[in-house]
DNA sequence: CCAAAATTAGCACGATCGTTCTATTATCAG
DNA sequence: CTGATAATAGAACGATCGTGCTAATTTTGG
């Protein structure tokens, strides 16, 4: 059972398979990621890119993990480097918007979200604790902003993340059925409304 | 191509193979829906089940017309009896806050937003109408309450169907994701906060 | 360069998919 | 009650699914 790549052209195959997985999966879900077709995506033989992950469920976590990371880096670290409080909050914001236009196929983290929540196993249980850290960071992003006076001393961190994370869903769901413009200036519109224009 | 049901057994099982796919699709999504399974459930024949839809996308799209019903029966119409303003407002939105609950095992609609907001056809042009026509019916609730001086008069009722649409988006994913009476709290807390509380 | 190990292909399996065709049975209008 | 029609079953189709097994090929450390 060789679930790790252990040879330098191995390694390089499993990365570039999980990046048209990574494709797939944004634009059909991870419940229609199949071997096949990402055999096919890929130009190997469906049983060669089986041995890379050992089974499916294997690859659909792979993918999801793949998928988190990608958002850490392209989402948070780039956001870290805004001074704390309401510019960081609001470059966290901002990112996340782009990362959901930049999918252009998808997010599979969402599409997943909605997927599993209702189908126990190891893939939910990987995705509610996906969704668990990225809350708790929004919460500390809030969390500095009222530390830095630039909200008032008594607001509910955890209540702001709820309602900063709709924003985003609403986002999603209206630029992906509807037209993405009115939609990214309707949850600007909304975040300073919430959050209270930048102190400048 | 006997599309219609036409005797009156006829129309008595196509009302109970809607109600089996709905379940069906509650959980596992429009995409996940297949003839085989549904006929299992309803304990009949594959063929028999298919000569009542005469494809599987028009099966697809009979769910989703069933769903949309059931929403606006559940939904809408109880709201209406509730005073225009911000009384038939809130109505609304706990309506909707409850058919997220009742509907233990998932929303088809919502699951369907997500499966089929990137992949062209009739199932999307559906959606995209339903959806269209529900938030259409929000900015009204919404409006009539700015016109019952219940809201300031330059409020965009756009811009509040669309946050309102997110606090149920975040509702649904917390709840079925993480625990379902913190969810309810927030959604109705941020409810009050945008839309002011109860005149009375 | 060699041998050990990792990678990949090929093939087969049982299962399920949506769909078509042909019977058979149930329903209904007259 | 009867003849027409609708409803349903049954079997078969080509495709695709995930997975196992075996064999060939590549890569790698020594």
């Amino acid at each position: 059972m060789n679930r790790l790549a252990a040879t330098r052209k191995g390694v390089a195959t499993r990365d570039a398979l999980l990046d048209h997985a990574y494709a797939i999966a944004a634009a059909q879900g991870l419940e229609g990621l199949s071997l096949g077709e990402l055999a096919r995506a890929a130009g190997m033989s469906k049983s060669g890119v089986f041995a890379h992950f050992g089974s499916r469920e294997d690859l659909q976590l792979a993918v999801l993990d793949h998928a988190a990371q990608r958002f850490t880096e392209e989402v948070l670290v780039p956001a870290l480097r805004a001074k704390r409080g309401h510019a960081r909050l609001r470059a966290i914001f901002v990112g996340w918007l782009d990362w959901v236009r930049d999918n252009r196929d998808g997010c599979p983290i969402l599409s997943a979200a909605i997927e599993y929540d209702g189908r126990p196993g190891i893939l939910r249980e990987r995705i509610v604790a996906l969704q668990t850290r990225w809350r708790s960071e929004l919460r500390r992003a809030v969390q500095m902003t009222i530390d830095a006076g630039e909200l008032p001393p008594d607001t509910d961190a955890a209540q702001v993340g709820f309602e900063l994370f709709g924003l985003v869903l609403a986002y999603h769901h209206d630029a992906r059925l509807f037209e993405i413009e009115p939609a990214a200036q309707q949850s600007l519109r909304a975040f300073d409304r919430l959050l209270g224009r930048p102190v400048s």
